[in-house]
DNA sequence: TATTGTTATACTCTATAACTATA
DNA sequence: TATAGTTATAGAGTATAACAATA
């Protein structure tokens, strides 16, 4: 049984058990992404960057010409979430829009110089602020964590 | 260097690179979160319970006579938002709410016997649920996943 | 003066439906 | 007819500010 514990204890005024809340993957992960965002967040609102923007970004920099259907199936957005982001890219003259000349219906997104130094700059920024996670963790936990997490990730049935 | 893996590759048609976000920890957590949360959903939401609702009743069973603010700091969630949770639990008799007798300015949260079955019921559906993914993961992996995560957690300033 | 619960409100992210232009 | 991009809109979750009651 799950709720059987301490269901006697009279009050815990300031020392809640979430014991059967940690036996959750979901909770775990949940509440150490909550952990992990705030520096990351620090390191990319610096460059008026959120983890949506930050995320195309970083795509659209390492896949030149990438259409916004894909990068909308490969960060699991929806298409019409994405335009959105990169409308604002564009305007901030981050990335260029261009008609591919093969299929007129998709877009061909490309970083530009500005954009490219942006990403750059955040992408250290982050990876700076995300250091203070690792802390105490060897180097082999450190790539276990990220082994484990790719094998849950791949998990899924999509 | 961040960006300076693939940068000439013509156009990545539908196999895009997101390496560089990969090698962050917060990406990988949103991943993999991602993939944990419908499964986690399709358990509590048979019992018409979100992730607030189940969080909060799952507390208040297993810390009778919990406070409101108490939930709050423990979940990491605005008092104000608890409110509108609790106000939810209580209309569906899940649990009952009595001003304190010591400090009246607070209330003292505890299931009903309803609320502890639906309680019991949806961590079963959700354990159920969250089974999958873990196929193929070692119970050292799995236990591993668990400790890791919690170092991370651990580091947080607050 | 500080804290607890509360209300109202705004903001971010996400989800859905419908449209257009191209294929 | 199917797909890419777009628009508008709604929803969930979260965050902020102000207030009354109580300490």
């Amino acid at each position: 049984m799950a709720s059987t514990a301490n269901q006697q204890t009279p009050c815990p005024e300031e020392t809640p058990s979430d014991a059967v809340l940690r036996s959750f993957l979901g909770y775990m992960l949940k509440r150490t992404y909550l952990t992990a965002r705030p520096l990351a967040l620090a390191g990319m609102t610096q460059f008026d960057l959120r983890v949506p923007s930050f995320s195309c970004l970083s795509l659209i920099v390492e896949n030149p010409g990438i259409a916004p259907s894909v990068l909308a199936e490969c960060l699991k957005m929806e298409r019409s979430n994405i335009v959105v982001v990169i409308d604002e890219l564009e305007s901030r003259d981050l990335i260029i829009r261009q008609r591919s000349k093969t299929d007129r219906r998709r877009y061909e997104l490309t970083a530009t110089v500005l954009g490219r130094h942006v990403h750059d700059q955040s992408v250290e920024e982050v990876r700076r602020q995300e250091e203070r996670l690792f802390a105490g963790m060897t180097e082999e936990e450190r790539a276990q964590i990220f082994k484990l997490l790719s094998k849950i990730e791949s998990s899924a049935p999509d």
